[in-house]
DNA sequence: ATGCGGAATA
DNA sequence: CTATTCCGCA
């Protein structure tokens, strides 16, 4: 049986999507936008910057009552719901056009001048990963890179590399601990925070945590003045060895995740499939592809890590296959499910291509979306010619350990 | 005709 | 808490 099998396998219904009666909103709306069989009712405006169109937005609230057993509900109720998120920072309205909201992003200007960016990087910080219980150090970290290579050139003016980066956050505030892994508590918000250990509170100093009840910001900024204004970022990915796995130290978690960081800069606006990886092609001199290099591979770790249901429910929901966020290493539409490893005949035996799918995929229903875009065998894997295609490593590789290359701040 | 946001409530 | 429900207003 392949691992499609086995997904499906577990009790959820015929209808894939139904009984998580924890999802929020946006989190639907999320999942719908990234199959494409609601194509007709919702659909990516501009995938980048996380807008996107209630194209049938009554069908759109139907679906919504359906999967949170409101019968009644409807666009007018659905949209309060969504009016809440502008003040929440987690999605605004896009004024002028009609039905249209965008996912709120991180950008730039506002923190670009940030002392410490670190763990903020300039644009586009993607979210991912709540954490659960403290399993969090175990991800991929932003550290603060004492002076890491300025590139001499503006070269990373453009390279949003960033779109691998993790991080973000704020409002420490809330320090609930959480005892049990309940699965009804957690639930991911767009992003959340993947802290080292050191420093919960450090980030945004120039924080947005307006808890406020106050109306505050007037969402008419909609239309951003977009000024690529990011500098390079500093940052450093540590390794997600999963073999630290184990006693993670007490938390302090709390951190209430923040709104949705998509990404930021103009360039990086696209066509929706745009993949961080073509754009690391493209920047092969870039002082900073070691480091970006590292941050892949940490994503994915990551990911796998969810894909392995470690995580629960809190993997991105950005990487998906409709999304224009998704993860460069994967491909998701030429492979089918479970060819992990195959071929023990042919050829191909040492490369691999993604994505093979999580073996130990647990029965979370929310993951099923997710879980079969990256290997968790990636990180573990060298690059092979194929940009999509990976190899293990031979002996004749300088790999060694299984873990993304750190750089260890001295702080 | 959409969109907004207060207020009460679940 | 995050919506849901209702509603007056623009």
């Amino acid at each position: 049986m392949n691992v499609s099998e086995l997904m499906h396998h577990s009790s959820s219904p015929p209808s894939q999507s139904s009984i998580d009666s924890t999802i929020t909103l946006w989190q639907f709306l999320l999942e719908l936008l990234q199959q494409e069989q609601n194509g007709d009712i919702i659909e990516w405006t501009r995938g980048a910057d996380g807008e996107f169109r209630l194209i049938d937005a009554e069908a759109v609230a139907r679906k919504w009552g359906q999967r949170k057993a409101k019968p009644h509900m409807n666009y007018d109720k659905l949209s309060r719901a969504l009016r809440y998120y502008y003040e929440k920072n987690i999605i605004k309205k896009v004024i002028g056009k009609k039905f249209v909201y965008r996912f709120v992003t991180t950008d730039t200007q506002s923190m670009s001048n940030a002392p410490s960016d670190y763990c903020t990087p300039p644009n586009m910080s993607m979210c991912f990963v709540k954490e659960e219980q403290d399993i969090k150090h175990e991800i991929p970290t932003c550290l603060p890179a004492p002076v890491p290579p300025p590139p001499p050139t503006n070269i990373s003016r453009n390279t949003d590399f960033s779109a691998l980066s993790l991080l973000g956050t704020d409002v420490p505030s809330t320090a609930h601990s959480v005892s049990t892994p309940s699965p009804t508590d957690s639930v991911c918000s767009p992003s959340s925070s993947i802290t080292s250990s050191a420093t919960p509170s450090t980030s945004s100093p120039v924080d947005e945590s307006r808890q406020s009840r106050k109306r505050s910001l007037s969402p008419n900024l909609a239309t951003s003045s977009v000024s690529s204004s990011a500098t390079s970022s500093s940052f450093t990915s540590t390794t997600s060895s999963m073999t630290t796995l184990s006693a993670p130290p007490p938390s302090k978690k709390g951190m209430k995740p923040n709104p949705l960081n998509l990404t930021g800069t103009t360039d990086f606006t696209l066509a929706p499939p745009l993949s961080p990886f073509f754009m690391l092609q493209n920047h092969q001199n870039s002082p900073l592809l070691q480091q970006q290099i590292g941050q892949l591979y940490a994503f994915t770790a990551a990911n796998a890590l969810a894909s392995a249901g470690l995580y629960g429910p809190q993997i991105s929901p950005l990487l998906t296959s409709q999304s224009p966020f998704r993860s460069p290493l994967t491909t998701p539409k030429n492979l089918g499910l479970g060819d992990i490893g195959k071929t023990p005949g042919t050829g191909d035996s040492q490369v691999f291509q993604f994505p093979p799918v999580s073996a130990f995929q647990s029965n979370n229903t929310l993951l099923n979306t997710f879980s079969n875009l990256i290997s968790p065998i990636a990180p573990f894997m060298m690059p092979s010619q194929s940009s999509t295609s990976f190899k293990f490593p031979s002996t004749s590789d300088s790999l060694k350990t299984p873990t993304v290359p750190i750089k260890m701040p001295t702080l």
